[in-house]
DNA sequence: TTAATATATCAATATATCTTGATATATTAA
DNA sequence: TTAATATATCAAGATATATTGATATATTAA
């Protein structure tokens, strides 16, 4: 599919929104901690950030055994415009949990 | 539903896509034109037109009988962008076919 | 290498959206 | 007012997408 359909498409989505928002107010964070922080199930994060990851949005690094998934830069015009929007939804962003400091994290 | 919202889901599909990318092209056309341009069914062609309108797309102006339907102006930098990224996937665009003109129209 | 943890993918069901044909409403002209 | 044309909405089945639990793969440490 055409990037920019596959933007839409990724955006077109509560959870991914969230995901978006969480990931734009926090910076890099790994998946075990957004796992505890938004409380979903891994499958359920894994996939919704493979979509964004493949539509432009995300970046992922990994270190060690965990991933750490932030919003890429730079990013174009149309994904600039619509993080804006995104932010004046003034959605709940859930706090973070950093459950992989200090080893915590026993998922 | 949030307008933002709207606007990602009332470009969540190709018809609609279509249809922006027409209005972009030829300014503003009546539904029966676009019957005729497009080969879409009334109801179909009406229901994709109310969801670009209500997303804040769209405008439409009655002239007797007809509804002549536009692209909205001005348009938030968001929407604008969006149909910058439209105009670049290099679709298809039908020759608009002027039925409206000379009362040819008898759909 | 093995065990433990983290992440990704698969398959089934549930949910939402699109298309179509039928019907309802609105406008104009006779 | 009635008839004709244009547009909008409704309801049903068809199609696409999301969620979930199960399973597969990858990385690290012992």
């Amino acid at each position: 599919m055409e990037i920019f359909l596959k933007s839409i498409s990724a955006l077109n989505d509560e959870t991914r929104i969230l995901l978006l928002r969480f990931l734009d107010e926090y910076g890099e964070v790994c998946v075990c901690d957004m796992q505890e922080s938004l409380e979903m199930i891994q499958s359920r994060l894994s996939r919704h950030l493979k979509i964004l990851k493949d539509a432009g949005f995300l970046r992922v690094e990994r270190k060690g055994t965990w991933a750490y998934y932030s919003i890429r830069s730079p990013l174009d015009r149309f994904r600039i415009e619509a993080l804006e929007e995104i932010k004046h939804l003034n959605l709940d962003i859930p706090k973070l949990k950093q459950m992989s400091k200090n080893g915590a994290c026993k998922i």
